[in-house]
RNA sequence: GGAGGAGUUCCCGAGUGGCCAAAGGGGGCAGACUGUAAAUCUGUUGUCACAGACUUCGGUGGUUCAAAUCCACCCUCCUCCA
Protein backbone atom coordinates (compact mmCIF):
# COMPACT_ATOMS: atom_id res chain seq x y z
CA UNK A 1 0.00 0.00 0.00
CA UNK A 2 1.43 3.57 -0.92
CA UNK A 3 1.25 6.56 0.91
CA UNK A 4 -1.86 7.78 -1.38
CA UNK A 5 -3.68 4.50 -0.46
CA UNK A 6 -2.73 5.06 3.40
CA UNK A 7 -4.17 8.80 3.01
CA UNK A 8 -7.50 7.68 1.35
CA UNK A 9 -8.07 5.26 3.39
CA UNK A 10 -7.57 7.45 6.83
CA UNK A 11 -10.46 9.79 5.05
CA UNK A 12 -7.49 12.56 4.58
CA UNK A 13 -7.30 13.08 1.17
CA UNK A 14 -10.72 15.61 -0.08
CA UNK A 15 -9.95 16.18 -3.74
CA UNK A 16 -7.38 16.28 -6.46
CA UNK A 17 -6.88 18.04 -9.52
CA UNK A 18 -5.82 14.19 -10.99
CA UNK A 19 -6.52 11.80 -8.89
CA UNK A 20 -3.84 8.96 -11.13
CA UNK A 21 -1.39 11.78 -11.61
CA UNK A 22 -1.45 12.71 -7.65
CA UNK A 23 -1.01 9.28 -6.55
CA UNK A 24 2.15 8.38 -8.98
CA UNK A 25 3.60 11.64 -7.58
CA UNK A 26 3.43 10.74 -4.12
CA UNK A 27 3.49 6.93 -3.81
CA UNK A 28 6.86 7.29 -6.13
CA UNK A 29 8.40 10.33 -3.77
CA UNK A 30 8.56 12.57 -6.17
CA UNK A 31 6.32 15.09 -5.11
CA UNK A 32 7.96 18.38 -3.83
CA UNK A 33 4.72 19.92 -2.46
CA UNK A 34 4.12 22.98 -0.29
CA UNK A 35 0.86 23.84 2.12
CA UNK A 36 0.46 27.69 2.95
CA UNK A 37 0.42 28.43 6.59
CA UNK A 38 -1.21 32.29 7.57
CA UNK A 39 0.61 33.56 10.36
CA UNK A 40 -2.83 34.88 12.09
CA UNK A 41 -1.81 33.79 15.56
CA UNK A 42 1.14 33.02 17.48
CA UNK A 43 0.52 29.15 18.15
CA UNK A 44 -0.30 26.11 15.58
CA UNK A 45 -3.66 24.74 16.65
CA UNK A 46 -5.47 21.61 16.11
CA UNK A 47 -6.70 22.60 12.47
CA UNK A 48 -3.05 23.09 11.41
CA UNK A 49 -1.77 19.53 13.03
CA UNK A 50 -3.93 18.13 10.34
CA UNK A 51 -2.01 19.30 7.75
CA UNK A 52 1.24 19.01 10.04
CA UNK A 53 0.56 15.18 10.29
CA UNK A 54 -0.03 14.69 6.53
CA UNK A 55 3.13 16.46 5.52
CA UNK A 56 4.95 14.54 7.53
CA UNK A 57 3.02 11.36 6.34
CA UNK A 58 3.96 12.52 3.02
CA UNK A 59 7.72 13.43 3.79
CA UNK A 60 8.03 9.86 5.38
CA UNK A 61 6.99 8.30 2.11
CA UNK A 62 10.16 10.28 0.30
CA UNK A 63 8.07 13.52 -0.80
CA UNK A 64 9.96 16.74 -0.07
CA UNK A 65 7.58 19.45 1.83
CA UNK A 66 7.84 22.98 1.67
CA UNK A 67 6.21 25.19 4.52
CA UNK A 68 5.37 28.34 3.02
CA UNK A 69 4.86 30.97 5.98
CA UNK A 70 2.22 33.51 4.51
CA UNK A 71 4.23 36.53 6.15
CA UNK A 72 3.09 38.48 2.89
CA UNK A 73 -0.18 37.03 2.44
CA UNK A 74 -1.63 37.54 6.02
CA UNK A 75 -1.45 41.15 5.52
CA UNK A 76 -4.12 40.80 3.53
CA UNK A 77 -6.27 38.18 5.24
CA UNK A 78 -7.72 34.99 3.19
CA UNK A 79 -11.43 35.42 2.90
CA UNK A 80 -12.06 31.47 1.93
CA UNK A 81 -14.91 30.71 4.55
CA UNK A 82 -14.95 33.55 6.26
CA UNK A 83 -18.15 36.12 6.91
CA UNK A 84 -16.55 39.01 7.77
CA UNK A 85 -13.04 40.41 6.85
CA UNK A 86 -10.13 39.46 9.53
CA UNK A 87 -8.85 41.94 11.46
CA UNK A 88 -5.73 43.91 10.11
CA UNK A 89 -2.14 42.53 11.50
CA UNK A 90 0.98 44.70 11.43
CA UNK A 91 4.28 43.26 9.98
CA UNK A 92 5.44 42.91 13.46
CA UNK A 93 2.68 40.56 14.96
CA UNK A 94 3.08 38.64 12.13
CA UNK A 95 6.92 38.18 12.05
CA UNK A 96 6.69 36.92 15.62
CA UNK A 97 4.02 34.59 15.22
CA UNK A 98 5.65 33.19 12.02
CA UNK A 99 8.52 32.40 14.54
CA UNK A 100 6.07 30.96 16.46
CA UNK A 101 5.28 28.69 13.91
CA UNK A 102 8.31 27.83 13.04
CA UNK A 103 9.46 26.59 15.88
CA UNK A 104 6.20 24.48 16.48
CA UNK A 105 6.49 22.71 13.16
CA UNK A 106 10.44 21.66 13.83
CA UNK A 107 8.95 18.64 16.25
CA UNK A 108 6.94 17.40 13.27
CA UNK A 109 8.37 17.66 9.91
CA UNK A 110 12.11 17.12 9.38
CA UNK A 111 14.10 20.01 8.46
CA UNK A 112 17.71 18.75 8.40
CA UNK A 113 19.78 18.17 4.94
CA UNK A 114 17.69 16.95 2.77
CA UNK A 115 14.27 17.57 4.83
CA UNK A 116 11.71 19.74 4.16
CA UNK A 117 12.31 24.30 3.32
CA UNK A 118 10.43 26.61 4.87
CA UNK A 119 10.02 29.68 2.78
CA UNK A 120 8.39 33.46 3.96
CA UNK A 121 6.41 34.93 1.01
CA UNK A 122 7.28 38.38 2.22
CA UNK A 123 10.20 37.51 0.18
CA UNK A 124 8.62 37.61 -2.80
CA UNK A 125 5.58 39.42 -2.24
CA UNK A 126 6.81 42.63 -0.54
CA UNK A 127 8.61 44.12 -3.47
CA UNK A 128 6.13 43.64 -5.96
CA UNK A 129 5.37 46.23 -8.46
CA UNK A 130 1.65 46.30 -8.59
CA UNK A 131 1.50 47.27 -12.35
CA UNK A 132 3.83 44.59 -12.89
CA UNK A 133 2.01 42.09 -11.36
CA UNK A 134 -0.94 43.36 -12.68
CA UNK A 135 -0.06 42.61 -15.88
CA UNK A 136 1.90 39.19 -15.99
CA UNK A 137 -0.53 37.72 -13.18
CA UNK A 138 -4.01 39.82 -12.94
CA UNK A 139 -4.39 39.28 -16.47
CA UNK A 140 -5.40 35.04 -15.97
CA UNK A 141 -7.68 36.18 -13.64
CA UNK A 142 -11.42 36.07 -14.66
CA UNK A 143 -13.57 37.79 -12.19
CA UNK A 144 -16.97 36.75 -13.21
CA UNK A 145 -14.83 32.92 -12.77
CA UNK A 146 -13.54 33.96 -9.57
CA UNK A 147 -17.02 35.21 -8.42
CA UNK A 148 -18.61 31.33 -9.05
CA UNK A 149 -15.72 30.29 -6.29
CA UNK A 150 -17.21 28.58 -3.19
CA UNK A 151 -15.17 30.29 -1.37
CA UNK A 152 -16.43 33.55 -1.76
CA UNK A 153 -19.98 32.66 -2.01
CA UNK A 154 -21.02 33.74 1.45
CA UNK A 155 -19.00 36.88 1.06
CA UNK A 156 -20.93 37.58 -1.89
CA UNK A 157 -23.86 38.61 0.41
CA UNK A 158 -22.08 40.29 3.02
CA UNK A 159 -19.62 42.50 1.30
CA UNK A 160 -15.72 41.52 -0.45
CA UNK A 161 -13.26 44.27 -0.78
CA UNK A 162 -10.86 43.92 -4.11
CA UNK A 163 -8.63 44.17 -1.54
CA UNK A 164 -9.51 40.64 0.32
CA UNK A 165 -9.99 39.10 -3.69
CA UNK A 166 -6.47 39.74 -4.19
CA UNK A 167 -5.55 37.49 -1.76
CA UNK A 168 -6.52 34.32 -4.66
CA UNK A 169 -4.17 36.21 -7.29
CA UNK A 170 -1.15 36.18 -4.43
CA UNK A 171 -1.53 32.25 -3.36
CA UNK A 172 -1.53 31.55 -6.99
CA UNK A 173 1.58 33.40 -7.41
CA UNK A 174 3.16 32.32 -4.34
CA UNK A 175 2.66 28.67 -6.57
CA UNK A 176 4.58 29.92 -9.98
CA UNK A 177 7.34 31.33 -7.76
CA UNK A 178 8.03 28.16 -5.73
CA UNK A 179 7.35 26.15 -8.92
CA UNK A 180 10.29 28.29 -10.62
CA UNK A 181 12.27 28.12 -7.62
CA UNK A 182 11.91 25.30 -5.81
CA UNK A 183 10.25 22.70 -8.78
CA UNK A 184 7.34 22.62 -6.04
CA UNK A 185 4.85 20.56 -8.48
CA UNK A 186 2.25 20.50 -6.10
CA UNK A 187 -0.22 22.57 -3.38
CA UNK A 188 -1.82 20.59 -0.38
CA UNK A 189 -4.07 22.26 1.50
CA UNK A 190 -7.22 22.19 3.77
CA UNK A 191 -10.47 21.61 1.43
CA UNK A 192 -11.35 25.33 2.01
CA UNK A 193 -8.21 25.76 0.34
CA UNK A 194 -10.21 24.02 -2.82
CA UNK A 195 -10.25 26.85 -5.27
CA UNK A 196 -7.28 28.92 -4.48
CA UNK A 197 -5.26 25.52 -4.92
CA UNK A 198 -7.06 25.01 -8.56
CA UNK A 199 -5.98 28.60 -9.41
CA UNK A 200 -2.42 28.00 -8.38
CA UNK A 201 -2.04 24.90 -10.21
CA UNK A 202 -3.97 26.85 -13.29
CA UNK A 203 -1.71 29.90 -12.70
CA UNK A 204 1.77 28.10 -13.13
CA UNK A 205 0.55 25.96 -16.40
CA UNK A 206 -0.04 29.09 -17.75
CA UNK A 207 3.00 31.46 -16.76
CA UNK A 208 5.38 28.34 -16.32
CA UNK A 209 4.15 25.96 -18.86
CA UNK A 210 4.44 23.00 -16.22
CA UNK A 211 2.29 20.92 -14.61
CA UNK A 212 1.24 21.16 -11.47
CA UNK A 213 -1.38 19.06 -9.32
CA UNK A 214 -3.11 19.88 -5.91
CA UNK A 215 -4.74 18.03 -2.96
CA UNK A 216 -6.58 18.71 -0.38
CA UNK A 217 -7.16 16.92 2.75
CA UNK A 218 -10.72 16.73 4.44
CA UNK A 219 -11.55 19.34 7.34
CA UNK A 220 -11.18 18.13 10.93
CA UNK A 221 -14.95 18.61 11.92
CA UNK A 222 -17.33 16.93 14.24
CA UNK A 223 -19.83 14.34 12.99
CA UNK A 224 -22.69 17.71 13.16
CA UNK A 225 -20.15 19.04 10.83
CA UNK A 226 -18.68 21.83 13.11
CA UNK A 227 -15.02 22.65 12.71
CA UNK A 228 -13.22 20.77 15.21
CA UNK A 229 -10.41 21.74 17.88
CA UNK A 230 -12.63 24.93 19.37
CA UNK A 231 -13.67 25.30 22.73
CA UNK A 232 -15.11 28.15 24.31
CA UNK A 233 -11.93 29.13 25.14
CA UNK A 234 -10.90 29.47 22.19
CA UNK A 235 -8.46 27.04 19.56
CA UNK A 236 -7.29 24.03 21.53
CA UNK A 237 -3.51 25.11 21.17
CA UNK A 238 -0.25 23.03 20.22
CA UNK A 239 2.07 25.56 22.49
CA UNK A 240 1.40 23.85 26.43
CA UNK A 241 1.45 27.13 27.81
CA UNK A 242 -1.50 27.88 25.96
CA UNK A 243 -3.20 24.55 26.11
CA UNK A 244 -2.12 22.67 29.22
CA UNK A 245 -0.93 19.23 27.99
CA UNK A 246 -3.60 17.72 30.37
CA UNK A 247 -6.19 20.26 28.78
CA UNK A 248 -5.16 18.81 25.30
CA UNK A 249 -5.35 15.15 26.54
CA UNK A 250 -9.03 15.60 27.95
CA UNK A 251 -10.03 17.51 24.68
CA UNK A 252 -9.79 14.05 23.19
CA UNK A 253 -10.48 12.12 25.88
CA UNK A 254 -14.21 13.92 25.79
CA UNK A 255 -14.59 13.58 22.37
CA UNK A 256 -17.92 12.63 21.00
CA UNK A 257 -18.31 8.80 20.08
CA UNK A 258 -19.21 9.41 16.78
CA UNK A 259 -15.98 11.34 15.43
CA UNK A 260 -13.17 9.08 17.81
CA UNK A 261 -12.45 6.72 15.49
CA UNK A 262 -12.25 9.04 12.35
CA UNK A 263 -9.74 11.13 14.76
CA UNK A 264 -7.78 7.98 15.41
CA UNK A 265 -7.67 7.73 12.03
CA UNK A 266 -6.83 11.08 10.71
CA UNK A 267 -4.46 12.52 13.29
CA UNK A 268 -2.94 9.54 14.87
CA UNK A 269 0.23 7.56 13.43
CA UNK A 270 -1.12 4.14 14.24
CA UNK A 271 -1.42 1.76 11.77
CA UNK A 272 -5.25 1.65 10.12
CA UNK A 273 -5.10 -1.86 10.13
CA UNK A 274 -4.67 -1.96 13.96
CA UNK A 275 -7.49 1.40 14.73
CA UNK A 276 -9.57 -1.26 12.70
CA UNK A 277 -8.95 -4.14 14.05
CA UNK A 278 -8.93 -2.92 17.80
CA UNK A 279 -10.91 -0.23 17.90
CA UNK A 280 -13.76 0.20 15.36
CA UNK A 281 -16.97 -1.73 16.23
CA UNK A 282 -16.18 -1.12 19.75
CA UNK A 283 -19.86 0.35 21.53
CA UNK A 284 -20.88 2.07 24.62
CA UNK A 285 -18.35 1.95 27.71
CA UNK A 286 -16.12 -0.05 25.41
CA UNK A 287 -15.58 3.00 23.23
CA UNK A 288 -13.45 4.55 26.09
CA UNK A 289 -10.79 1.92 25.22
CA UNK A 290 -10.75 4.45 21.88
CA UNK A 291 -10.95 7.59 23.62
CA UNK A 292 -8.23 6.72 25.53
CA UNK A 293 -5.62 5.25 22.76
CA UNK A 294 -6.55 8.67 20.82
CA UNK A 295 -6.00 11.07 23.66
CA UNK A 296 -2.60 9.35 24.72
CA UNK A 297 -1.19 9.05 20.96
CA UNK A 298 -1.89 12.36 19.93
CA UNK A 299 -0.38 14.36 23.21
CA UNK A 300 2.55 12.42 22.96
CA UNK A 301 3.12 13.63 19.64
CA UNK A 302 2.52 16.91 19.95
CA UNK A 303 3.83 17.00 23.54
CA UNK A 304 6.02 13.83 24.53
CA UNK A 305 5.42 10.70 25.83
CA UNK A 306 6.17 11.40 29.36
CA UNK A 307 3.13 14.40 29.19
CA UNK A 308 1.26 12.01 28.11
CA UNK A 309 2.07 9.47 30.32
CA UNK A 310 1.11 12.02 33.21
CA UNK A 311 -2.00 13.42 31.62
CA UNK A 312 -3.18 10.01 31.56
CA UNK A 313 -2.51 9.90 35.51
CA UNK A 314 -3.85 12.92 36.63
CA UNK A 315 -7.09 12.01 34.46
CA UNK A 316 -7.55 8.55 36.04
CA UNK A 317 -7.36 9.89 39.60
CA UNK A 318 -9.82 12.41 39.12
CA UNK A 319 -11.89 10.74 37.95
CA UNK A 320 -11.70 7.33 39.60
CA UNK A 321 -11.07 7.91 43.66
CA UNK A 322 -9.53 11.06 44.82
CA UNK A 323 -5.52 9.94 44.49
CA UNK A 324 -2.61 11.56 43.06
CA UNK A 325 -2.20 15.45 43.20
CA UNK A 326 1.48 15.61 41.83
CA UNK A 327 0.74 16.35 38.23
CA UNK A 328 -2.87 18.48 38.70
CA UNK A 329 -2.46 22.06 37.17
CA UNK A 330 -1.73 24.20 40.01
CA UNK A 331 -3.14 27.63 41.46
CA UNK A 332 -0.88 29.84 44.00
CA UNK A 333 -2.63 31.14 46.80
CA UNK A 334 -0.95 33.88 48.64
CA UNK A 335 -0.75 33.82 52.48
CA UNK A 336 -1.74 37.37 52.52
CA UNK A 337 -5.12 37.27 52.10
CA UNK A 338 -6.11 35.28 54.94
CA UNK A 339 -7.35 36.83 57.36
CA UNK A 340 -7.16 35.52 61.48
CA UNK A 341 -6.12 32.39 59.28
CA UNK A 342 -8.79 32.07 57.31
CA UNK A 343 -10.29 33.17 53.94
CA UNK A 344 -13.59 33.36 52.55
CA UNK A 345 -14.18 30.52 49.45
CA UNK A 346 -15.15 32.81 46.97
CA UNK A 347 -12.09 34.93 47.35
CA UNK A 348 -9.42 31.72 47.31
CA UNK A 349 -12.16 31.29 44.11
CA UNK A 350 -11.08 34.33 42.29
CA UNK A 351 -7.79 34.90 43.22
CA UNK A 352 -6.83 31.71 42.14
CA UNK A 353 -8.48 32.37 39.14
CA UNK A 354 -10.34 29.15 39.22
CA UNK A 355 -14.02 31.64 38.87
CA UNK A 356 -12.81 34.92 36.80
CA UNK A 357 -15.41 37.01 39.13
CA UNK A 358 -16.93 36.60 42.62
CA UNK A 359 -20.37 36.93 40.95
CA UNK A 360 -19.27 33.52 38.96
CA UNK A 361 -17.80 32.04 42.30
CA UNK A 362 -20.99 32.99 44.12
CA UNK A 363 -22.83 30.88 41.12
CA UNK A 364 -20.26 27.98 41.57
CA UNK A 365 -20.98 27.61 44.72
CA UNK A 366 -24.60 27.90 44.95
CA UNK A 367 -24.96 25.85 41.97
CA UNK A 368 -23.15 23.14 44.58
CA UNK A 369 -19.87 22.76 42.11
CA UNK A 370 -16.98 23.55 44.27
CA UNK A 371 -15.79 20.83 46.32
CA UNK A 372 -12.72 21.16 48.81
CA UNK A 373 -10.93 18.27 49.82
CA UNK A 374 -13.82 16.13 48.87
CA UNK A 375 -15.92 18.39 50.80
CA UNK A 376 -19.02 20.05 48.95
CA UNK A 377 -18.62 24.08 49.95
CA UNK A 378 -22.06 24.38 51.17
CA UNK A 379 -22.70 28.03 51.22
CA UNK A 380 -21.47 31.37 50.13
CA UNK A 381 -20.41 32.16 53.29
CA UNK A 382 -17.99 29.36 53.97
CA UNK A 383 -14.38 29.54 54.57
CA UNK A 384 -11.43 27.63 54.61
CA UNK A 385 -8.40 27.77 57.44
CA UNK A 386 -4.87 27.62 56.97
CA UNK A 387 -4.91 24.55 58.58
CA UNK A 388 -6.44 22.49 56.04
CA UNK A 389 -3.28 23.41 53.94
CA UNK A 390 -1.69 20.26 54.95
CA UNK A 391 1.60 19.60 53.15
CA UNK A 392 1.04 23.33 51.50
CA UNK A 393 -2.27 22.86 49.73
CA UNK A 394 -6.02 22.00 49.01
CA UNK A 395 -7.39 20.35 46.49
CA UNK A 396 -10.49 21.94 44.56
CA UNK A 397 -12.67 20.58 42.08
CA UNK A 398 -15.38 22.88 40.01
CA UNK A 399 -17.23 21.08 38.42
CA UNK A 400 -16.70 17.28 37.75
CA UNK A 401 -14.09 18.08 35.33
CA UNK A 402 -11.44 20.32 36.56
CA UNK A 403 -9.45 19.78 39.26
CA UNK A 404 -6.60 22.13 40.74
CA UNK A 405 -4.00 21.75 43.44
CA UNK A 406 -4.39 25.49 45.62
CA UNK A 407 -0.76 25.93 47.10
CA UNK A 408 -0.28 27.79 49.66
CA UNK A 409 2.64 30.64 48.61
C1' G B 1 -22.24 61.72 -5.19
C1' G B 2 -27.99 60.67 -4.31
C1' A B 3 -31.97 57.70 -1.80
C1' G B 4 -33.12 54.18 1.77
C1' G B 5 -31.75 50.64 5.72
C1' A B 6 -28.74 48.70 9.73
C1' G B 7 -25.15 48.75 14.17
C1' U B 8 -28.26 45.57 21.05
C1' U B 9 -25.26 41.73 26.26
C1' C B 10 -20.17 35.50 23.90
C1' C B 11 -23.13 34.70 18.85
C1' C B 12 -27.89 35.17 16.28
C1' G B 13 -31.86 38.19 17.30
C1' A B 14 -36.42 40.84 19.90
C1' G B 15 -37.10 45.48 22.05
C1' U B 16 -39.25 52.22 19.34
C1' G B 17 -39.71 56.89 26.24
C1' G B 18 -40.53 54.40 32.34
C1' C B 19 -42.86 47.62 34.01
C1' C B 20 -35.14 46.76 30.59
C1' A B 21 -29.43 44.08 33.03
C1' A B 22 -32.84 44.07 28.30
C1' A B 23 -37.66 38.47 25.25
C1' G B 24 -36.33 34.04 22.46
C1' G B 25 -32.73 30.75 20.42
C1' G B 26 -27.63 29.09 20.16
C1' G B 27 -23.35 28.52 22.94
C1' G B 28 -21.05 28.36 27.94
C1' C B 29 -21.15 27.02 33.13
C1' A B 30 -23.28 24.08 37.30
C1' G B 31 -26.72 20.12 38.95
C1' A B 32 -29.56 15.27 37.80
C1' C B 33 -29.06 10.93 34.67
C1' U B 34 -24.60 8.41 32.46
C1' G B 35 -19.53 5.84 30.19
C1' U B 36 -14.88 11.78 31.94
C1' A B 37 -19.65 10.44 25.54
C1' A B 38 -24.35 11.82 23.26
C1' A B 39 -29.43 12.84 24.12
C1' U B 40 -32.73 14.62 27.87
C1' C B 41 -34.34 17.45 32.19
C1' U B 42 -33.29 21.58 35.97
C1' G B 43 -30.78 25.94 37.36
C1' U B 44 -27.63 29.76 35.71
C1' U B 45 -25.21 33.06 32.18
C1' G B 46 -22.66 42.13 33.22
C1' U B 47 -20.09 43.54 37.85
C1' C B 48 -19.90 44.39 42.97
C1' A B 49 -20.33 45.63 49.22
C1' C B 50 -25.73 40.54 45.72
C1' A B 51 -33.60 40.86 48.43
C1' G B 52 -29.53 46.68 47.25
C1' A B 53 -26.17 49.39 44.17
C1' C B 54 -23.27 50.35 39.91
C1' U B 55 -21.78 50.00 34.54
C1' U B 56 -23.90 48.32 29.56
C1' C B 57 -27.51 48.59 23.81
C1' G B 58 -21.53 51.85 17.33
C1' G B 59 -19.31 57.12 19.15
C1' U B 60 -20.03 62.13 21.03
C1' G B 61 -23.28 65.77 22.63
C1' G B 62 -28.52 67.17 23.58
C1' U B 63 -34.08 66.89 24.94
C1' U B 64 -36.64 64.72 29.30
C1' C B 65 -38.29 63.77 36.14
C1' A B 66 -36.84 59.30 33.05
C1' A B 67 -33.48 57.17 26.78
C1' A B 68 -31.34 50.90 23.97
C1' U B 69 -35.71 53.65 22.56
C1' C B 70 -36.52 60.92 20.77
C1' C B 71 -33.02 64.93 18.39
C1' A B 72 -28.06 66.55 16.22
C1' C B 73 -23.45 65.42 14.44
C1' C B 74 -19.86 61.59 13.53
C1' C B 75 -18.01 56.47 12.45
C1' U B 76 -18.87 51.62 10.18
C1' C B 77 -21.68 48.30 7.15
C1' C B 78 -25.67 46.89 3.64
C1' U B 79 -29.26 47.75 -0.57
C1' C B 80 -30.78 50.54 -4.78
C1' C B 81 -29.46 54.60 -8.16
C1' A B 82 -25.08 57.24 -10.62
Amino acid sequence: MGVYEDLVARGLVAQTTNEDNVRELVNNGDAVFYIGYDATADSLHVGHYLQLSTTARLQRAGNKPIVLIGGGTTLIGDPSGRNDMRKLMTRDDINHNADCFRAQMKKFIDFGEGGATMVDNADWLLDLNFLDFMRSVGVHFSVNRMLTAENYKNRLEKGLSFFEMSYMLMQSYDFVVLNQQNGCNMQCGGDDQWSNIIWGADLVRRMNGKQAEGMTFSLLTTSEGVKMGKTQKGAVWLDPEKTSPYEFYQYWRNIDDADVIKCLKMLTFLPVEQIQSEFEGLEGQELNRAKEALAFELTSTVHSTEEAEKAKEVSQSVFSVSGVHSEMPTKELSADLFAEDRIEVLELLTATGIAPSKSEARRLVEQGGIVIDDLKVEGIDATVGKEQFKDGFVVVKKGKKNVYKVELV
